[in-house]
DNA sequence: AGCTCTATTGGACAATTGCGCAATAGGCCT
DNA sequence: AGGCCTATTGCGCAATTGTCCAATAGAGCT
């Protein structure tokens, strides 16, 4: 196996632990029993856990931001693309490692504080996501369809309320359903942004499929 | 000293240690020197860490929560207690511990996954806030200054869009500032219960102190 | 004074952690 | 084929963790 290919499967393998025991639980002999090597064998290749750590968090964070970017790409309209981000956000959430797939940005915000390289990550990718609906919102408003006076602000706080609602899913579990986050997140940013109410609601409900 | 008293005084070094260390960080050790004696002291008092840390989350976070409901209470109507939540939300934010009163919250959120006894715990006073939160929009909706569908539902969305601006600024840092997230969770309550622009403004510099 | 009960000590213990190192294996070049 | 280089092993080490326990001290009651 070469080199590339070798960091390679190590991510993954880190980035399957990660998903099942959150990143402060992911130690070096879970990634080497994941990849049937040695553990010595990961030291080898990253010099620290914790740079290992931040290479698989980003990896993992990454893939579903180009996920939602994909998504946001078949919308017709700035609407439609909207309503769509709510629906690959909302998928992500339910199929790939389930609730887990949050608990990892849990970990990486409250980690933040005391891992540098981590911190960066994890605000850089923030940041990447609040861009891309601040672009979305912005041309909603040029479109017409939109009602805002600061896509920025609005992107920011329709993301941070998903934030905050998924998280308490995800920490609390039976507190709120995902349904309810994801309804009351679309509902919420149909106000936001003058839209009348059910505007973003699921497209693929929507379409009949 | 009595039972009692050696209790309050290994929950507070615990809330001291977690101050400085984070829910994470916080040992036996750590909580022992602090005090000034043995850890076996500890385990003598507590059966287990989970639940020290627990009882020490549980009375930082409770604190933070009292002062909210004072600052509630003076508000002489549905709108000015609102108005007063944020401006009690804000101020326990910068001053008491600064970014640390708020980091216990990411730390508990994260670690609630691994240890029972705090879920338990950041869950109930999670309820308690949304709760404290929905008595007051039920009250606006019935003096008829807000309009609201589903009380339960907008406090949710309230609470969970706060927790999600601090949560960057905590996070991250200067991705957004302590005043943005404050103005801008008070715009979209604003939006959320059909109040006028502004509404919810410092109630302190409304009334020019 | 003596007895009892418990607060308190200080260290032992096993488990777990990241990390390093000497030894091995196996592929690639000459 | 032979030799070098590195991927890979598997164990060991030191540090840290929560938990437990036998021993001690000291206060309060009879």
């Amino acid at each position: 196996m070469s080199p590339d290919e070798r960091r390679a499967a190590i991510v993954a393998a880190a980035r399957a632990v990660m998903a099942r025991r959150g990143i402060a639980g992911t130690t070096v002999r879970d990634v080497a029993a994941e990849l049937g090597t040695s553990s010595g064998l990961i030291h080898h290749y990253y010099a620290s856990m914790d740079d290992l750590l931040a290479e698989a968090f980003e990896q993992a964070a990454r893939a579903d931001l180009v996920e939602v970017l994909e998504g946001l790409s078949q919308g017709r309209d700035a609407v439609e693309k909207l309503a769509m981000f709510f629906d690959t956000y909302d998928r992500g959430m339910r199929d790939s490692s389930g609730d887990f797939g949050m608990q990892i940005w849990l970990d990486a915000w409250a980690e933040a504080a005391r891992r540098p390289a981590l911190r960066r990550t994890s605000r850089r990718l923030n940041e990447e996501w609040q861009r891309a609906l601040a672009g979305v919102l912005s041309a909603g408003v040029a479109e017409g369809h939109m009602q805002c006076d600061d896509p920025d602000a609005s992107a920011w706080r329709v993301l941070s309320l998903l934030d905050g609602l998924i998280l308490q899913v995800v920490a609390h579990g039976d507190v709120l359903t995902r349904a309810q986050a994801d309804a009351w997140s679309r509902a919420a940013a149909e106000r936001e942004l003058g839209l009348r109410p059910g505007a973003l609601s699921r497209v693929a409900a929507a379409h009949g499929a």
